[in-house]
DNA sequence: TCTGGGGTCCTAGGACCC
DNA sequence: TCTGGGGTCCTAGGACCC
């Protein structure tokens, strides 16, 4: 799991040591819930939940008023709302979380070429590609310097950490939220890991943790007596010899800036379970379909379709089927999937349906009807088994027209009350806070019949006047 | 009123080839 | 004539991350 490459040769001595601080992670604290509260400022030093709001919805993110709820990510929403019953309960808007997370970046890109964003809200950034001297000074005023400016672009806070490499840097950077600055110092970071618990590991989730349990070790204090050995023997070679080298502080893992897309995929789990096998297959052409939108989005094809079902009881299983050559053709890939579909047992109900495709190239059909045709002139392609590629580029179906659902935390547009935010909706009503990002204080609610004309889907507006930067 | 959605990486067995 | 060994591809499942 760990790749052990050299980092590039320094310029100066290093520092016996250890690394100096030139490995900066970025962390957004709270992110989802921090832009939904800059946006409304109605809910700012409220509790505010983001994530899935129907019968099966897991938190995405809460605001840090929420936590002292006991909230906190991926738990059901269901739980959340026994919790905290008052907080603002909202679906993401995940169109805004991107162009502010493009902005964040862009910053970061300011800084050095080698930028590894991990996540919207998150990224490793190498300072020493970026040229920023080697020494605590520099590196630490730069860390404050893109804190600063990351607030007067966005509005939002962010946490930074600094150390000799990523691991450290990740774990510094939790250290120093909320809103703060964490820099470990060279020759400190067994001291500091040794009493942490092993889940602060990277690649210590709850399955290792459990089996490290059992075998008296929680503390990476623990992992590090325990030895090399005994670890690979546990967790198996890759694994254990991986998280002994990180436990001893150690990881060389270089800073990617571009990681290529190894595969795409969607999925929908069901209010209720689905029994229907023909609403079944129905809900697998529908998905094949939205996975070959996003493919062709990004301007891929795949050569291996995967279905996965996850059944009433929340077991599990994939299936998969590799073509002889790569597509991004909706038939081909709903066909595939109906296949595969057949060999699953869905008696009982389902829960969740997925489609996927792996196996990615950098060709999109048009390209390779274009090359088909380059490579074999004339009428038609021969109905020989080889290439099975090209029929005609096929268009994907137009997707069924959005019906108007007020969502608790989308946008609207009055035609006399002007912007404002879904709070809520049922019944035939909808209600509306009228408020901004850049209003003094809280907007005032106004309820809608949930036809009303006047009232439209509305554009989200920019945290800070697009000037102020 | 249990458990989202989008990914990555690793393992292990069997097929197949040389 | 009773059982090679290595390499790659495919499939399925699982752990982990945000």
């Amino acid at each position: 799991m760990l790749e052990h490459v050299p980092q590039p040769s320094v310029a100066r001595a290093p520092d016996p040591r250890g690394p100096a601080p030139t490995i900066l992670h970025l962390d957004m604290d709270a992110f989802f819930a921090a832009v939904e509260q800059a946006a409304k400022p109605s809910l700012r030093g409220k509790p505010v939940i983001v994530g899935g709001l129907g019968p099966r919805g897991v938190v995405a993110t809460c605001s840090y008023e929420a936590r002292v709820f006991g909230v906190h990510s991926a738990m059901p929403t269901a739980q959340a709302r026994r919790l905290c019953p008052n907080a603002a309960y909202l679906y993401p808007r995940g169109a805004v979380y991107r162009r502010v997370s493009g902005q964040v970046m862009a910053l970061l890109g300011e800084l050095s070429p080698l930028v590894e964003p991990l996540s919207l809200d998150e990224a490793f950034v190498d300072l020493r590609a970026g040229g920023v001297p080697p020494d605590i000074v520099h590196t630490r005023a730069a860390a404050e310097r893109l804190r600063a400016d990351i607030r007067a672009r966005t509005g939002l806070p962010g946490s930074v950490g600094l150390a000799g490499s990523k691991m450290l840097a990740k774990i510094a950077s939790e250290l120093a939220k909320p809103d703060g600055l964490h820099v470990v110092l060279p020759g400190t970071e067994r001291a500091l890991l040794a009493p942490m618990p092993v889940r602060t590991l990277p690649g210590v989730g709850p399955a290792t943790a459990e089996t490290l349990r059992r075998a008296g070790l929680t503390t990476i204090q623990q992992l590090v007596e325990a030895g090399e050995d005994e670890l690979v023997r546990l967790l198996g070679k890759a694994h254990g010899a991986g998280i002994h080298v990180m436990a001893t502080g150690h990881d060389e893992r270089p800073v990617v800036a571009e990681r290529d897309t190894k595969s795409v995929s969607v999925e929908d789990t069901y209010d209720v379970d689905l029994h229907d096998r023909m609403r079944i297959r129905g809900e697998v052409a529908r998905l094949a379909d939205r996975c070959v939108g996003r493919l062709r989005g990004a301007g891929r094809s795949g050569r291996t379709v995967v279905l996965k079902v996850r059944r009433y009881d929340f077991s599990t299983l994939t299936r998969s089927e590799t073509l002889r050559g790569p597509t991004d053709d909706p038939v081909v890939v709903r066909e595939a999937a109906e296949r595969l579909l057949e060999s699953v047992d869905t008696t009982g109900g389902v829960r969740l349906l997925g489609v996927g495709v792996s196996g990615l190239a950098d060709y999109t059909q048009e390209d390779l009807f274009a090359q088909y045709a380059e490579a074999h002139p004339g009428p038609e392609p021969a109905a020989g088994p080889l290439p099975a590629l090209p029929a005609p580029p096929v268009a994907l179906p137009e997707p069924e027209p959005a019906t108007r659902r007020w969502l608790p935390g989308h946008d609207v547009r009055h035609a006399e009350h002007g912007a404002g935010w879904v709070q809520g909706s049922g019944v035939g009503r909808v209600t509306v806070r009228f408020e901004e990002p850049g209003s003094p204080a809280p907007g005032r609610v106004r309820t809608f019949a949930d036809d009303d004309p006047a009232l439209e889907p509305g554009e989200p507006l920019p945290l800070v006047p697009e000037d102020a930067a």
